[in-house]
DNA sequence: CATGAATGAGAGTTCATTCAT
DNA sequence: GATGAATGAACTCTCATTCAT
């Protein structure tokens, strides 16, 4: 039992490694920087390795994809025991861009860069965006129910947050902000969520 | 005098062809799918050619990302005769996300893809970008002189307007909107740039 | 005894496994698709289980090809209890064709693909062709002393039958008679073996 | 012209070597054997430069198969301009055997390799084939027309006479007949092809 | 000015086989 | 006896780029 067990967790090791790797990379230069062969290389594997523990690259990838929402969707809840709406939701927001800026890589597979694995697993699987939507909607509801958004469509105001911080996030992980100096951003960032949430009234 | 100018006229005319290619080539089927030799063979030249007027393949795509400011900038300046600077500022971002969905590919690179061009080059003529910002920067001033977004920050609420669009934007042309039916997402995003429109007081 | 004996069993048994699981990948799919992985994937075993039982991929090969000759024999031998030479002849013809076009991969193997194994083992294992010509020649030969092919060279009439035979199975087997309805080749067939049984005088 | 011209005949003076180097690789080791890189290294280029060529592997093959129709079809013809039925007839099967065994590498994919080509290609151009086929119906008609073959299907004897010449090309080909002595091959051939004759009537 | 032949590197993937455990 | 991890070589094919002509 405990020999399999072992087996297990080596193989599971593994497919982590390659995992991390296949990240590494992507965080150098993007996603095109991501080959099988590079992979290996960068783990001292062959080729061939790779093939024991994801059935093809695109396996990888959607991997990296799934592996990234599951993290995000934690990173999200931790903000959900606030009991102010409107404080809520304005920790949301920044956790959401706190995520996106920690884990860019994460973030591009998931929220930036074009669709890798086939189009079916996407739709399988986009319930896990879904459930990340769903979080955002009830906090913007609970702020409705309170009093906030008043006159103001649910969905509308639910999809302009998102557009809002998906602009700030992918802004700077795309480099659109490189000229402007780290700290300034972080005001300017800050200046932003601090507008937006304002506007909840 | 003439003759060097006809050469130089030539030699411009030769420029935008295969620009105009490797954009149509980019929106047929995304942006792998431009190779020198595809925009080679689409005109009919020897990939050799092509050499004659661009460097590398960095060229085209950093020429591409100018003529798209250049075009992107004209489609702003339509919208700037509007009188009232509300209404300015919402057509404003009714026209950015307009040039952004009927151009994806040129959005794409402008503000969406991987830096192409060497960092050098960003740099020198990351004015065009800045000439962009600046109009609406513009825009939002006239908005708080004529007393709309008291109390806040213009920078903020510029930084906030542009990552909103964007957003709107980026999301739709990386497809994470993709089961959204379309007409439902027009009006989502319609609904988004009317909330938007609200909170400007 | 007993054990080793066991152990025996055991041991052939696993080779019979191996042997039809390949046959079944031979049909399947073709030649092509028989793999020592897909073989061990097949019976949930690991590749290099099968190399216990099999020295190497041409192994496994050679003793389809004995299988398939011990099979053959005995299917052309339920015909020999024919008394009238003519009339055993003629059916042993139909069973030759029979016996391939029902067992593709066997046929394919023993008489069209290249030869799997080294040539050593074929020069020693030839024999199995051997007695199955042997079969057909005795067969010739009864016609023959019952006044058939008068003046004909025993083994030239031989070698023409079966050439004959194999032309018809070969043809069909590697799909040179693709363009021709399933229906309307059997009557082909059946009346090219008319013809060649009417010549026999 | 006399520019363009030559840089043609160079063009398909290459497009020649490879063919000729795929069909010296064939011969050698058979069809598996023929892969992109050792045509390339057979001929001291890049697997790259093939390319420039032949479209992909499928059309290297398919060019080869045509090939060996187009110049089996002249060999034949060669034999088409003998008065007497019968004698043409045999000449026919004479030359078609002889082909096949001077251009084994051509026969081979002509008429056993597994098909090459996708099968759409395969099916537009059969026709080759049925040029072929057509010429030996012509002969065995022209004997029919003159008395032979009395009481025999025409379709039928047409079959029976190409399988027959097949299947001893295609044993000799596939070396089935490998332990027979060249020599004694050889009058077993003539012996098998004379019985085939004498059977005309 | 333009060609087009050629390259070398790299992509994803599959395979027969080995070997320490 | 069996495993399964790993390899190295092979596969087809595409690419940006160079350079003699």
């Amino acid at each position: 039992m405990s020999i399999s067990e072992r087996k297990e967790r080596e193989k599971s090791e593994m497919r982590e490694l390659v995992l991390q790797t296949a990240l590494k990379l992507f965080i150098d230069k993007g996603f095109e920087n991501v080959s099988i062969r590079k992979i290996a290389d960068a783990i001292d594997y062959s080729p061939g390795t790779i093939y024991l523990y994801y059935k093809d690259k695109d396996e990888i990838l959607f991997e990296l994809h799934n592996r990234g929402f599951s993290e995000f969707y934690k990173f999200q809840l931790a903000v959900q025991n606030i009991e102010d709406p409107i404080a809520r939701l304005d920790a949301h927001g920044r956790a959401y861009i706190d995520f996106a800026l920690s884990n860019p890589e994460y973030y591009d597979i998931m929220f930036i860069a074009r669709a890798p694995a086939k189009k079916i697993k996407l739709f399988n699987n986009w319930e896990l965006g879904d459930r990340t939507y769903s979080l955002l909607k009830d906090n913007v509801k609970s702020c409705i129910d309170a009093g906030y958004y008043q006159g103001q469509n649910l969905e509308a105001v639910v999809f302009a947050l998102w557009a809002f911080v998906h602009g700030i996030a992918s802004l700077i992980i795309r480099e659109r902000m490189q000229l402007v100096p780290k700290d300034v951003l972080q005001q300017l960032t800050a200046g932003a969520l601090q507008f937006m949430k304002s506007t909840a009234k």
